[in-house]
DNA sequence: AGATGTTTAGCCGCGC
DNA sequence: GCGCGGCTAAACATCT
């Protein structure tokens, strides 16, 4: 994670987010850098529960694969599903799938570079040399994309302006945007409901009885929001050393709040307790309320003490930010930001995962969901906004952020070289996420979006 | 009947 | 080696 290190960096920082807290107006914007043209063209917007009926119009692949790109969709080795895919797969067509997992079928040998966004090879995976080739997900029926599953329904809950999706409508998306599934044996959409039950992030919203169709409405839980950075669900192990500290102490916390932490979503589910005991375990404080409640605590201790750690950073007592993951704390906070045009909500996914560095680095992305519907709406309430002048200020608001974080981009592209060599870096960082604590109903884009602007400024503040 | 949702089982790769 | 995370597969229940 590219870092700030200069006590003035600190100062400025506090200057600027004081100031602004204190009620100071935002800088003049510069439409040539935030025009959000081209997420309009997006083909995420296809996610939109309305327009998914597979009428929507078809971009070309190589804009969708920029696009994807750009919105910071990352590719993430650890996310890679790791077990041979369904249909007609990577691995059967000889390509090693990513990352750094061989094709375990050796019947065909059709030589091909393995999938990525990137072209930085993922570690564990050969250097190859040569001109990157990059793997358009959308229109190659041969490569599986290199995000589990959760990332998956992730993408395509933050894609969709819904707070809350179908599972028709995660297909749709999953379908729409890879090509892969389209093609795959439908036992993936098996796993998609599987990955939606067994994983406690994913949070079942029961379908309202005067709502016709078929099943209930997915939304991630709030309380696991934090699970997924830059769009990717990260359940990774932390280093035993990146803390200050025990690592111990830090997985005891991670268990604390995780209860997808119970052996019976980790691997141990089969040799401590049985599945039905942790089921049962776990329904029994499924309730995020009281999870909530039970972990507020250790979240107000400080397990990631906002406030603490600015104090550090602006006290000194942290010589730098690289304590400070802005960008996953921005991630980790959703950012959401309210932007329509005209009174035209646009539709899915008009937002992006920003603060891509450069292609050449694994950008350590924020999503910034742009739609409207999810900052308004909360779960069983859709509000129709009303208030074309806010929206307006509102998308002012969110261009003008989207630019100072391409700009605060820009500025942590100025990292070393070799910050390069270990793109996986953050990823380790992953449990330094911010445990949230917030209202299980979604209301987090009410509730929570004060506190998150702020923070989705800190880097514009800069 | 088909879609949706839950649960169980087992395999694999990776990190510690 | 063990634990964990992710995946596939399958059986079963429920709902539309």
């Amino acid at each position: 994670m590219p870092v700030l290190s200069s006590p003035d960096t600190a100062n400025r920082f506090r200057e600027r987010w004081l100031d602004q807290a204190a009620g100071s107006g935002s800088a003049p914007l510069d439409d040539s850098l935030t025009s959000l043209h081209w997420l309009q063209n997006f083909s995420i917007l296809s996610a939109d529960p309305e327009r998914l009926a597979g009428t929507g119009p078809e971009y070309p692949s190589s804009q969708h694969h920029l696009l994807l790109r750009r919105l910071g969709f990352p590719r993430t080795g650890t996310d890679s599903p790791s077990s041979p895919p369904a249909g007609d797969t990577a691995a059967a067509a000889g390509m090693p799938r990513y990352p750094g997992s061989p094709a375990t079928s050796g019947s065909q040998t059709t030589a091909a570079p393995p999938p990525r966004f990137s072209p930085l090879p993922a570690p564990g995976f050969p250097v190859q040399a040569g001109p990157q080739v990059e793997v358009d997900y959308r229109s190659n029926p041969k490569v599986k994309p290199p995000y589990s599953y959760a990332s998956l329904i992730c993408m395509a809950m933050q894609a969709s302006k819904q707070p809350k999706v179908t599972l028709s409508t995660i297909y749709s998306w999953i379908t729409d945007n890879f090509c892969y599934y389209r093609h795959a044996e439908p036992s993936w959409q098996n796993s998609i409901r599987h990955n939606l039950s067994l994983n406690k992030c994913f949070k079942k919203v029961p379908r309202q009885k005067d709502e016709p169709g078929k099943g209930g409405f997915w939304q991630i839980d709030p309380q696991y929001a934090d699970m997924f950075v830059n769009g990717i669900f990260k359940r990774r192990r932390m280093s035993a050393n990146h803390y200050g500290g025990s690592a111990a102490a830090r997985q005891s916390k991670l268990v604390e709040g995780f209860p997808s932490s119970c052996p019976h979503q980790a691997g141990a589910k089969r040799k401590q307790l049985s599945s039905t005991d942790c089921s049962k375990l776990m329904r029994s404080t499924e309730s995020p309320l009281l999870t909530m409640e039970a972990n507020k605590a250790d979240i107000l201790k400080g397990d990631f003490d906002l406030g603490s750690v600015f104090d550090d950073v602006l006290g000194g007592g942290c010589s730098t930010f690289e304590d400070l993951d802005l960008n996953t704390a921005l991630s980790s906070l959703g950012c959401e930001v309210e932007a329509s045009m005209n009174g035209r909500h646009h539709a899915a996914g008009l937002g992006r995962w920003c603060g891509s560095v450069d292609v050449t680095h694994y950008p350590s992305c924020s999503y910034l969901d742009l739609s409207t519907a999810s900052m308004d709406s909360t779960v069983g309430v859709s509000q129709p906004l009303q208030r074309p002048q806010l929206e307006q200020d509102q998308l002012l608001q969110g261009q003008h952020q989207l630019q100072q974080l391409d700009e605060s981009a820009t500025l942590f592209g100025e990292q070393p070289a070799d910050a390069a060599l270990q793109p996986w870096e953050e990823i380790k960082e992953e449990p330094q996420v911010i445990p949230l604590t917030l209202d299980p109903g979604f209301g987090l884009y009410e509730g929570f979006f004060t506190e998150m602007q702020q923070w989705e400024r800190v880097e514009s503040y800069l």
